[in-house]
DNA sequence: CTGAAAGCGCTAACAG
DNA sequence: CTGTTAGCGCTTTCAG
């Protein structure tokens, strides 16, 4: 059916490895023969086939993604950033989703794995055995952990600067006047959340005013939002600011504040975390610390296509990318927040 | 490295031929050989190379999906379908992002034939020149167009009824009493777009009352709701209810409608179209129709696998896949809405 | 039931 | 600069 090298050898008189040289190199060829080669190529429409030079070369030019769930706008961000940047270095990009179940991410990496994949990111190893990651780091491929800060052991990580971006929070609802104020986050391993309120939490306590913020625990999603924001609303009616672990637990936080009758920011001041497409729809436009999530997809690309480059010296890199804090309409100064909570007394 | 097939051979003492027939089939091998060389191939942590296997077999056993966006929670639910249905079928899915750019659509697939990929899912094919389209006709490989609906060209094609959703939208609304119903929509090309309000037209032109409604056409985006619905409110204030045709739109519409102080659904009811996930977290939370997102990724996949299978007769296949009203909490009477009107009078 | 051999399409020494 | 020759790792006739 679709031309080969050799046809096209056929065709234009020369050897087969004379049409390879002339079509991949270019250079050691003779420049009459090559552009012969090419028309002859272009003529009988040839197109290499990407398999059979695989099996030589043993690089597959393909790179495996495996996230929680494409359905999180996180990750379709993080995903989209490594397309691009795979695309860029001539490699494309197979998605897996585990649902952060380890024995299907361990298939996928054993599906990739023979499939000869150049090199493989994934969101998350914690769920797996010391026996599976010891697996994993044996296995050759290069790997590098999403949105993972860096640990002690083998794997590469890109991650953002969580801790910064909780103070980043911290130091915003200070500026504006603020002085209750209270943090809703996930459970004390999650990593990325716990730096969040760590960063938080010490940029508090650095400012003059000593009060111990309060920081509730709770399920890291809307209804969680929701949730921890009206346990907090009964317990604390004098804060005047929260800021939550992620966004969409900040629609969350808006959604149960207004059920109250609340105002958001006339009377709450809501900070995110994450920026999600969505945090400039909703309403109020929510203000939040954006992480690079593009970015992130596209460095764990880099890395790995440097990693997959310098085979062998398999050195383990770490990026932690920058955040910032977006400003939108969700906050103000507490005037009218104390406003509410002398009301209510 | 990696232990072959001719390693096992050695060891087990067999020919590779009998080490391949022992380890896919299994029949038309001798029980105990057999059960010898799978004990040695998992001694030697043998894992088959599928790169060579592709070579010979001319099946990658791969999939690709062009999106223009995976960023666009419409296509993060149609990939999710695609990938668990891929994965059920032992293929994994290459994801390429087009963002509905000709040249980049032809650069995808071209590098996805070059991987002898066996089937190929996309968004759309609207943008390609009538030779690209040939071209990709073509090319041998099984193709079915995602969100498309039937044509009567020689792709498969996978997509919801959209007609019906509009109908639903439209029967809706009438049901609750309203008789001064707006459609905010796209451009006249957009065929899915078309369908919704062709639908929406004439359920409404088949209930008894004859009113015109009111179309507006512009940008099928959150800006482009919120502006659509400017004008509306501005040139219809005795509009009681809005079907916008697509969830995104309708957010915008609650933008702009809010900003004018109107409430909704006490002021105003809003239907929309997708169901996406955030029309849940949304205030109030959007009534809708929805579409089978991740179902329409899992038919496309299994239409490609079959088509993968007999190879050969490349008879095309359509689906047409059902929507449903998801109702929430934007809509009400309209008694609410005429109160305004008259107010405003 | 098993072995021998050919070959998928391409690259990569190695000679010339 | 170009041709010859080996394979990459696997499946698949074809004999035995």
């Amino acid at each position: 059916m679709a031309a080969t090298i050799k046809d096209i050898a056929r065709e234009s008189g020369v050897n087969i490895s004379t049409v390879s040289r002339a079509l991949n190199n270019g250079y050691g060829v003779n420049y009459q023969t090559r552009e012969h080669v090419i028309a002859v190529a272009a003529r009988l429409n040839y197109h290499p086939n990407r398999i059979a030079r695989g099996l030589v070369t043993g690089r597959s030019h393909s790179l495996g993604l495996i996230v929680s769930d494409i359905r999180n706008p996180f990750f379709a961000e993080v995903a989209r950033g490594a397309e691009d940047a795979a695309r860029a270095g001539n490699c494309d990009l197979v998605l897996c989703n585990s649902d952060l179940d380890a024995d299907k991410q361990m298939q996928y990496v054993q599906s990739l794995l023979e499939k000869r994949i150049d090199g493989i990111m994934m969101n998350s190893v914690s769920a797996l055995s010391r026996e599976q990651q010891a697996q994993l780091a044996g296995s050759g491929v290069p790997i590098v952990l999403l949105n993972r800060p860096a640990s002690n052991h083998t794997f590469s990580t890109v991650c953002a600067d969580n801790e910064a971006g909780g103070a980043l929070a911290a130091r915003y609802l200070l500026g504006l006047g603020h002085r209750k104020i209270a943090h809703l986050t996930g459970p004390r391993q999650h990593g990325n959340l716990s730096d969040r309120a760590q960063g938080f939490v010490r940029a508090l306590q650095a400012a003059e005013h000593q009060e111990q913020p309060v920081v509730l625990r709770g399920k890291f999603t809307f209804e969680g939002g929701a949730e921890l924001a009206r346990k907090l609303l009964d317990e604390h009616p004098d804060v005047t600011a929260i800021f939550a672990a992620n966004d969409v637990m900040a629609f969350g936080v808006a959604h149960a504040a207004i059920d109250r009758g609340l105002r958001i920011p006339e009377d709450l001041s809501l900070v995110g975390f994450d920026n999600l497409q969505f945090s400039v729809i909703v309403h109020p436009p929510l203000t939040t610390i954006h992480q690079p999530k593009y970015e992130m997809g596209s460095a764990a690309v880099d890395v790995l296509l440097r990693l997959a480059r310098d085979k062998g010296k398999q050195i383990p890199e770490h990026r932690r990318l920058g955040v910032e804090l977006i400003e939108r309409q969700s906050c103000m100064e507490p005037r009218a927040g104390l406003l509410r909570a002398s009301q209510r007394a």
